[in-house]
DNA sequence: CAGATTGTCTACCACTTGGTAAGTGAACCG
DNA sequence: CGGTTCACTTACCAAGTGGTAGACAATCTG
């Protein structure tokens, strides 16, 4: 009761733009020496604490062992990010923007119906491979509850708005089994995300996550989602 | 790669039994007041626990702000668990209780086949409204990795167990659709426990999380779980 | 009733946390 | 070239963190 309810932090002040405008402080668009290794720096904070917030966790990262990691003091860190809550927005901006290219990516080169599906859980699965922190983070940030899952929200819209319309036009056409799009759309993202990231519970049920084992989860899931979805 | 490696504290030495047996540190086993008077404290320090770790998670929970909500000093707290990791094991082992527990007796009421499966649903949605925390516990302890996670797969492994026996079983009678139980355990778990807790996802797509939504997603669940399961 | 035991509290401790203040030297710009 | 700006550092700090030491009173045990 206490944990999830609505906290004052709530009422998003700071606008989420997802693409540039404001990189770190609206100071450092120059283009010369000085900004440009400013900039690499800042790629290297951010990179770092995606890693870390997405892994270990936000509470669980310091701003410490992440300057430590880096090479750099931690009010290096704070120079270019105000705060460790202002770093956790900048990482979430950069995520979305990072999920959304991948998924439009998969879907540009992707087939109608059944074939668009197939080509988004690979490209979950490719994540979770490549870039686990990306995911893990999404999970963290939805566990963190309102400023930042209100931002992941928010940023990722466009992409929730595409994958409803699909699931709405399939159904139309009789080629998906008719529900409502939004439930259907949790019940696949929960699995999908679910099976390709929970590596603690595979490991319960006895499956070591290697690559191959991988491989055979993808297929059996694809083949799962196939007989829930599929008329 | 650095994070989810194999820590040195894998080793899992203190061997989990959930039942009774080690109540706090082996004394109190007391019949008088004082006994009675201690294990009301300890009953009232693992809810309190379970309450904070399975919501708020485990590193953002202090002892000093536990032992607040529950008008006792921090002392008291590692007197009863002589630390915050083994408080977590204690709260591991009653969770792991109590999910045995509710799901057995979901599983005793229920008749064959696909009624099963209805049942165990049903339960992990009253679970998600009625003792959320426990849910998510088991999510945050699957993230927090290695000494904590190998205590509640080994705690919760018959549970597993009986959950791979009957699928087997189903498939061989030619009710359900063949494939390895494990993977489909999988799947299955992914996305009942998703769609039951993932509260900020359903947000992000429009759906408010009341009691009258709850029903639907239920609804909407089965019929997806029944659609990939049932031949 | 006397003495040991047990549960709880007061008082600390060393250490880490996120964050601030005040420089410093190199790059920029006139 | 000379002053300003910028990226970054060193040096702090107050507020917590998990955990220890020891006192104390209520309870148990003889």
């Amino acid at each position: 009761m206490a944990a999830n309810a609505l906290r004052p932090e709530d009422v998003d002040d700071g606008s989420a733009v997802p693409l540039a405008g404001r990189g770190a402080t609206r100071r450092n668009g120059g283009s010369g020496i000085r900004a440009a290794k400013a900039r690499a720096t800042d790629e290297r904070i951010l990179a770092a604490a995606m890693q870390s917030f997405g892994t270990k966790g936000f509470e669980a990262t310091s701003l410490d062992q992440l300057a430590g990691e880096l090479g750099v003091t931690k009010q290096t860190i704070l120079y270019h990010h105000s705060s460790k809550a202002e770093l956790l927005d900048a990482v979430i901006d950069r995520a979305s923007v990072d999920l959304t290219e991948t998924f439009h990516a998969a879907l540009s080169g992707a087939g109608r119906g059944w074939d668009r599906i197939d080509a988004l859980v690979r490209s979950v699965f490719r994540l979770a491979i490549r870039r686990p922190e990306l995911l893990g983070l999404v999970r963290e940030v939805s566990r963190l509850g309102a400023p930042a899952s209100t931002r992941v929200a928010h940023n990722l819209e466009p992409l929730v708005q595409r994958a409803q319309a699909f699931l709405a036009a399939e159904m139309d056409a009789g080629r998906m089994r008719r529900s409502d799009p939004a439930l259907v759309l949790v019940s696949a993202y929960s699995t999908v995300v679910g099976v390709a990231t929970e590596v603690e519970v595979l490991r319960a049920v006895g499956i070591e996550p290697t690559l191959r084992t991988t491989v055979v989860r993808r297929r059996e899931l694809l083949a799962f989602l196939h007989a829930a979805l599929v008329v």
